[in-house]
DNA sequence: CACCTCGGGACCTTAATCGTCCCACCGGGG
DNA sequence: CCCCGGTGGGACGATTAAGGTCCCGAGGTG
């Protein structure tokens, strides 16, 4: 028997202090010298519980606490790394892992604690994951292609901001869409490049175009180059969206949209709507890598958390093109249940 | 870092609750259908706590409870059974053995959790430890010597009644001594030999005689060949007493004891009284094995639990004949700070 | 300078825990 | 047989810990 889960047996509360003071721990360590209102904000607590609990900590020493805010020790930092494994065994994200992969047939399932839906920090362990995985596969001369979104962003917020030499070359595999330029897929890209101490290609186009100009668009050369660039990735990361949302920032009109929904779409990737089953509802005429490129790449990273997307990224995997799956243990959890029923 | 140490330090409160209900399983262990009540007296809390813990150990499938009382579930007897080296993590009881064995030049040092001066549930633990040990070394036609008192009593009540069939031969190493039959060596012998499925001799004589008639007695046909089979032992198992208690046991006379205090005499085996370094102040002229007889026995297991035998474990250990030393916390830890003083 | 957010102190309310009874029940022994 | 000593469980105040809500002075920041 595993003494975790014996402790966990014997002292059921156990669970509730570490969730809480974990979750705190790790706000603490990403948000640098930080206020309780902000911590309070976060965890989504009273400011009074917050007080509690830090006293508690300050008086283990793992965090210290000046006129700046609340920071984290170093030796809160060596309780953090460490606990990271222990929340790991609580949550029991081994098993989600190995028994996922199998299912939805990925060569590798990597799920982090928490459910981006629920805390707002939940994005950040996740973009942090999607990091720590990227910096350990990335080689030298490395092509690296990414797609856009909210996700994505936070991907290279994560990567500390100095010390990573990869020399590896960013591409972006996506043209412009929406008018955030925060989740384009050409700002992530310069990003990600800064970074990881690379360079970039950006894809000077828009995402979403007629059909009719796309033949020309496409066989523009400044844009071609990038796309073939693009289709020679050894390495694709990319997000993934549910269809409504993702049909909303495209600026479809609402018939379009409802017109999808009842016909099955739940997740989209590189301008395609999939079903449940994988199957291509509608695609959009976008510029950028398409589906059939993806089989070249070797490496296909697909990244997303928050467990309303889990009809979405069960559609992704069910096109079976993704090699490995980042996710968050909201959507692992909801597609346990949906794989048990059926 | 290790893990527990981590989860101790972000949930301090942990230890409180583990120590508690880890006791309180294992008095429910021990003493069958029990009440709550009687869980109280023992662990010297109120019943209404009592009450609130069972309330979360049942609700976690640990113990059931019936009209008899409370008894521990199978599930209950694994969480038991894996906490032990939790608990053992939890007060760094491995480093206790290792640094005591080193600096008191004992063979083995086996430390249990708790301190049986305060806890009456820790004479029980000691024992049970010490049940377990002796079954594990304990081998197809050895002689097992053993002398009397309550801890050595309490080790013979903890081996289970059933299943073990080892065929030694347990022998009486002492005379009787005193008035209570159920801690004489003869009980224990026969106790023990009945628990291991063996044999026993009992050696049928007083512990304490006048000098004059000492010769005679140990030339006795029946009791010399009781203690030459005792000096062939493979094992000796003995208790240690601290010299004060017992001085009175004996019945020695109060002016006796005082000298015996004031020449700074701790501790008491086999009729010899140590002082603090383990030299002999006085001894008695008594029937059974003698100090000299210990060193061709290849296994001497001294046992003794609750920190007032702290100077008495002490004074024995430097005599230099024991090889294994089965001790608990109460006593491992005031070893500590004795031996770090001088 | 003003302003904003920080930590920490104070105080009252709320909720949980705990102490203390009492009661019905069951089993064993006289 | 009945009685007695044990069991668990219910009930109800009392105590205490936890939480909510302000306020304040300190120390950065524009």
């Amino acid at each position: 028997m595993d003494r975790l889960v014996a402790l966990q047996q014997i002292v059921p509360e156990l669970e509730l202090f570490l969730e809480r003071r974990y979750n705190m721990l790790k706000v603490i360590r990403s948000k640098g010298p930080v206020g309780r209102r902000f911590i309070a904000a976060q965890l989504k607590c009273s400011e009074r519980v917050v007080r509690g609990e830090l006293d508690v900590l300050r008086e283990q020493g793992l965090v210290f606490t000046s006129s700046l805010g609340v920071q984290l020790s170093p030796q809160g930092e060596n309780v953090l790394q460490t606990l990271q494994d222990v929340v790991r065994e609580f949550h029991d994200l081994e098993y989600l892992e190995e028994k996922l992969a199998e299912v939805l047939n990925v060569g590798k399932m990597i799920v982090v604690p928490g459910d981006a839906d629920v805390e707002p920090a939940g994005k950040r362990e996740l973009a942090e994951a999607t990091a720590r995985y990227l910096c350990s596969i990335l080689c030298e001369g490395d092509v690296l292609a990414v797609t856009g979104g909210t996700t994505l962003a936070k991907v290279a917020e994560s990567f500390p901001s100095m010390g990573i030499q990869k020399h590896v070359t960013v591409v972006s595999a996506r043209g412009g869409l929406g008018e955030d330029v925060e989740i384009q897929a050409n700002t992530i890209a310069a990003r990600l490049a800064d970074k990881l101490g690379g360079t970039y290609r950006m894809l000077h186009a828009p995402e979403d175009v007629l059909p009719c100009y796309l033949e020309q668009i496409m066989n523009e050369p400044k844009i071609r180059d990038v796309i073939n660039l693009g289709r020679r990735a050894n390495v694709l990361l990319h997000g993934i969206g549910t269809a409504e949302e993702m049909a909303k920032r495209r600026g479809l009109d609402g018939e379009l949209i409802m017109r999808l929904i009842t016909e099955g779409a739940v997740g989209e990737a590189f301008g395609y709507y999939f079903d449940s089953q994988g199957n291509i509802v509608y695609n959009t005429s976008s510029v950028g890598l398409r589906l059939e490129d993806l089989e070249r790449i070797p490496k296909v990273i697909t990244v997303g958390g928050g467990r309303s997307k889990a009809w979405a990224v069960m559609s992704v995997l069910s096109r079976g093109y993704c090699d490995i799956c980042i996710t968050d243990e909201g959507v692992a959890r909801r597609l346990m249940t949906l794989k048990e029923l059926n």
